[in-house]
DNA sequence: GTCATAACCGACTATATGGTCATAATAGAC
DNA sequence: GTCTATTATGACCATATAGTCGGTTATGAC
């Protein structure tokens, strides 16, 4: 509805043109919503790959040209929308961990703070989604993976506080990747059927093992030098 | 390499031509699979959406008439493939998971056998979580969630025989999505960071974790009769 | 060798796409 | 009102795409 307004403001700068001040600035703010807006929704119904600019303009109503005034090419309106994404659930997890005094509350608050995201925007999980699907092909858009690697070190810092132990850079990437994969994993498949508004209920329970099993996974890390080295059994 | 008529040979039936003796057949088998083997390969340097039926037989050598000879449409090389990796998928979990005698060792076999083929197969990765994410957008491809949903509940399958209580279906369903979302989850995080062969080692230690966890939690949705009636604390 | 047919081919069509550009509408300064 | 910079437009272009079809080649039966 009103999102429109809310997506221009929060959205970053623009990066073709630098911000004039703000004479007609308001009306252009607006038709830019527009199409983040429906850029949004048609990500989600058809996927990134399937949506056309044509699509776009159509959805929100406002001629081709326009979006070529205020987006470079297609790749920048899916890197913003993506940045944009990314930037919403930092903020919420930002929230959420604010006040966390050790390990297990900042486990904790991460996991809720995923849930609660995901869970309240079906949309924005799409796009992170697919955002992250994209990582997984080679030849993925440019920069698309700047937001994400931004996310991991912010899980990591949250997580870098209460650890005494100085890790090296790998492993607590492993450990972010860890945390935020297990999250959205579930999530991904638990979307396969349509479970909801249940599935974080569902969530509640698991979110407990899944804090002592990542407690315990940063524990052994914390001992050894390093797994990496470790010829450990994997079959 | 020789890959090419491996996958011909596993497809399973192509659909649209009821299979006839097998007198010209071998240079027919050896076609299909070079196309098949092409797209495999495409799908995971350019993506699903992005590879085109002239890439495909461009790469595979063979006229753009000869795709339509051997599939019907684009579509149903994308449905072929995918159905073709969790199949095989599914073979390397039947074979790590047959001996299992509990609960424990089933779920041990289970992440082991992820981790295997995962770890083993990149491109394959790619393509099953490609196809996951397809699943997440409203107009995927039509049929595309069917082989998932028979990979759940075969997992689910595996993991009923050592739960005594009978689980309703939802809760049966949400610890499939545990499991394999969990693993699949951490993976493609992983990913990002071109984590290659290490990733299994330091799965190992995370996966005692793991399997921990999903025993605490398969044992608390046996003692309550489903937790989706209940209204469990949440935030 | 002949013949039937399975398998293959690539030019072709209709359509859709990303992106451009000359032009037009709008809004505020004066 | 006029004037100017900002914002919006849609026809247009070059290219790429999915899918078709009439014709060609390879294969094995005889």
């Amino acid at each position: 509805m009103n999102q429109q307004l809310e997506i221009a403001g929060i959205v970053p700068q623009p990066r073709a043109k630098a911000r004039k001040a703000g004479r007609h600035n308001r009306r252009a703010l607006k038709t830019r919503g527009k199409l983040l807006e429906a850029a949004r929704t048609l990500f989600t119904e058809q996927g990134i790959e399937l949506t056309s600019v044509d699509d776009i303009t159509r959805r929100a109503d406002v001629g081709k040209g326009t979006f070529y005034y205020h987006f470079t090419d297609r790749e920048e309106i899916i890197r913003e929308l993506i940045d944009w994404v990314i930037e919403q659930l930092l903020a919420v997890i930002d929230e959420t961990c604010r006040e966390s005094t050790d390990l297990k509350t900042t486990l904790e608050g991460l996991i809720k703070a995923h849930v609660s995201f995901f869970s309240n925007r079906w949309q924005d999980f799409v796009l992170f989604f697919q955002g992250r699907s994209e990582l997984t092909i080679e030849q993925s858009y440019e920069g698309i993976e700047t937001p994400f690697l931004k996310y991991l070190e912010r899980v990591e810092e949250l997580l870098e506080r209460f650890i005494s132990a100085k890790l090296p850079p790998p492993v607590m990437r492993r450990i972010a990747c860890a945390v935020v994969g297990l999250v959205s994993g579930y999530y991904s498949f638990a979307a396969i059927e349509s479970l909801d508004d249940s599935v974080d209920l569902t969530f509640a329970s698991l979110r407990e093992a899944m804090v002592a099993s990542l407690m315990r996974f940063i524990q052994e890390a914390s001992i050894q030098p390093g797994p990496e080295t470790l010829p450990a059994a994997t079959g």
